[in-house]
DNA sequence: GCGCAATTGTGAACGCCTTCACAAACACGC
DNA sequence: GCGTGTTTGTGAAGGCGTTCACAATTGCGC
């Protein structure tokens, strides 16, 4: 049933490759090497081959991978070949950002329908589309055939909305509210997290600093 | 000299729980078992006391845990049981979310000063700060003293920033730009990439989509 | 053409995190 | 106080992704 899974990191990396690529692109860069990407992009040549290889084999030996075919090659392995629709839930503050986020064009990412279920909002334009209700979040869907979907709500709003969109269709969810989602198995969740994020820096950035001072504690279990 | 390193992911995992544990104080629950918590965070009952287990022993057999005295420590373990400052550069949509997102409160997180080099935006109020000139980050900071930094400026321009940071005197960076930043070993970087997480989404999204019409295709490489 | 230098693709080794499973610890009732 | 049931903490096993290392492949110059 499981075709030879792909790793999730592969498929993290991939979007990174494709940043540096089209950067090449631009740059009028017509061959990289495993090597070079290394230099661009921070991961490994190594990794890079062996990302690539669970797709197929794109590179020659002695030469290095071809810019625009390994481009053309990364979108259509993430679905980025042909423009995808993306419902945005929430016309807050994140909304806002991730509306005029500049980036999305050139992945081929689209913003298709804002939802809100604020009434006062509903209407209103956001960016260039118009608030529109969450609980017509379906029938719009069912013009647009987005699958993917953006939680930008509070935290006690968000379990309903993902039950919305998963009704409404869509597959993948990029969830900023602070709750674990319950989704059928078919759906997928991707969880950004400003505070867990800020956590990790904050361990890191003070334990740092206590070891620069010269604190450096003692192994691991202070069983204080 | 390193101490009995903690994984990452077990500190991805801190900030999960200590969510739920402040959820479950609210509601004013005072013990939680492993197995509780694996309920609320969808995070298994090993994989609690093992992430725990790093930093020392803080349950009772047979009980499970005292929420009130497992919050604070993972606050102290986080370095979120005293406020922590942090330094916003970019007075965009993005630093525009940031500095009016709600929940950084209750972690002690708190946005200390803002930063943008447009000069037409130095001066303005931004929430309750004013904008700042990037230039002075580093006198700013003399003050302040804050160890984390938050770069949401374009890609073009985070290097520089990142760099300005470092010198201030950060340790600790949340990069919203999509670039690599080469920085000091010392200093610790955490990227958030809407479009990665998308780009996951969109192959999953996608892919699944295939499986359920039937088209499931089959055994891994395929090789076209 | 043919040898040389560069680079790919990939099986195998490695390392790290997760999962398992169980002894030790504790509460509670009788 | 002692047995029973529950839950923790943690070594050991397992799984999965990364790194290594090298044979195979290609371009290029002569």
């Amino acid at each position: 049933m499981t075709e030879t899974r792909v790793p999730v990191p592969t498929l993290e990396r991939l979007a990174i490759y494709l940043r540096v690529l089209l950067d090449a692109h631009e740059s009028g860069i017509q061959t990289l090497s495993s090597q070079e990407i290394e230099q661009y992009s921070g991961i490994s040549a190594a990794q890079f081959r062996k990302d690539l290889s669970y797709f197929g084999e794109f590179g020659k030996p002695g030469v290095g991978y071809s810019v625009e075919a390994l481009i053309e090659r990364i979108e259509q392995i993430l679905r980025l070949d042909a423009e995808q629709p993306i419902l945005l839930v929430g016309a807050g503050n994140i909304g806002s950002a991730l509306v005029g986020y500049p980036n999305f064009q050139a992945h081929r990412l689209r913003i298709a329908a804002v939802f809100d279920n604020n009434f006062v909002k509903i209407g209103r334009p956001f960016g260039d589309l118009i608030i529109e209700d969450i609980a017509r979040v379906r029938q719009v869907n069912a013009q647009i055939g987005a699958r993917l979907g953006i939680i930008a709500v509070p935290a006690h709003a968000a379990q309903e909305v993902a039950d919305a969109l998963v009704d409404a269709g869509v597959t993948g969810i990029l969830n900023f509210a602070p709750t674990i989602l319950r989704v059928p198995p078919h759906v997928h969740v991707r969880n950004v997290s400003f505070l867990q994020e800020l956590a990790v820096l904050s361990y890191h950035a003070v334990e740092d600093a206590l070891r620069v001072n010269g604190q450096a504690r003692r192994g691991g279990k202070d069983g204080v």
